[in-house]
DNA sequence: GAAGTAACTGACCATCCAGTTACTTCACTG
DNA sequence: CAGTGAAGTAACTGGATGGTCAGTTACTTC
């Protein structure tokens, strides 16, 4: 095996990923992933410091992939959300290592996150301004709810016991998230306009 | 103290609950559980047997409080997810619990859990039947969606980092849960039907 | 081909931690 | 009040685990 540190450190943030993807930070074993790799545990140290910094290192990253992966479109909110929807079917072990993330470090965001998160934002509440979007709720509620909507059955959702999901159920979920946001975003509201504020 | 297995074995489980809470599974510490309840650590292996057997108990009272705190109404969706929101609030940690679970034990469903889901199917479906809420879902489908609408804040999504959350924005959060629940499920789909089925 | 360097390894260690064992304390009963 | 069984404790065990380090191997430079 030829000596090159820069495929070394992919090797290893490669394993971490699946390692930490499925038994999150305290149920990951450093041995492991220096076994799936096919490196020294030490090596895991001389590239990343800690068990802790390695996480954050994959972490990082899978939020980067996340990220690039469903690009943000203000005009087609749906379509985003069929997106995202098709991404965590895609990788699922992203969305279990965000949730790892969510329970072991309480969330806190990303600044990658933060800023993306921001420009989404922006970006709604302008479509908002342009009718484009339905304006019933300020733009970080229904971001937030669309892409709960989104996630509902990424990996970490209740799942019902050992039944096995087919792709004819995938395709219902996708088209239910898809028609569940377009309901959620198009503009006019069905029936009465919403209530002028959000203070319940 | 007086000496009473049964206020024993119930302050161990609520020290668990919390340290469950806290660290999942693989995170959770036995010592500390028992020295949180003012017990010894040997009590918990002549209560529960293991520290994955005290999980379960811990977990399926979770589950059990949750399903008793918020009554499924097939008629007033908006009014069940709110009261869902609410719980939510009121108990973060039985959130992080149900996500513990679903990340460490790949969220098999326990019976009870189960039980009460098909229950909630059927009403569902009932409803639909009468034109009282929206048929363009499949009651299974319908039904996630909107629990998943409900825990969008839930402990364990993702939070702005450091900000305070004041009561305004609660408020505003649940308000847009109860009306994206109502947008969804209301009967008479907003524009066009929705197309015949659900495949894709 | 000697000198120097970055990549890599195996063995080791201090600590942690779930689970066990041997023992003590308490409440109660006849 | 002696005896008994349940409740409770302290001390211990053995295997795992994060992290370290002295030393080796492969490659580069001069």
């Amino acid at each position: 095996m030829a000596r090159d540190s820069r495929t070394t450190k992919s090797s290893l943030l490669r394993a971490a990923t699946d390692e930490f993807a499925a038994y999150g930070i305290a149920g990951a074993r450093v041995d492991r992933i220096a076994a799936a790799a096919g490196y020294n545990k030490n090596l895991i140290y001389v590239h990343f410091g800690s068990k802790e910094q390695l996480f954050d290192a994959v972490y990082e990253a899978a939020v980067q992939e996340i990220l690039e992966a469903a690009p943000f479109d203000a005009e087609d909110l749906p379509g985003y959300a069929g997106a995202l929807f098709d991404f965590h079917h895609a990788h699922p072990h992203l969305m279990r290592l965000s949730r790892w993330h969510s329970l072991e470090r309480h969330g806190v965001l990303l600044p990658v996150a933060e800023k993306a998160n921001s420009a989404k934002l922006r970006a709604l509440a302008a479509a908002q301004g342009e009718g484009k979007v339905d304006a019933g709720l300020p733009p970080h509620l229904l971001l937030a709810l669309l892409v709960a909507l989104a996630g509902t059955w990424a990996e970490g959702g209740p799942e019902p016991l050992g039944e096995l999901v087919g792709a004819a159920e995938i395709a219902a979920r996708r088209h239910a998230v898809v028609v569940s946001v377009g309901r959620l975003t198009r503009p006019g509201a069905p029936g009465r306009p919403l209530p002028g504020t959000f203070t319940s």
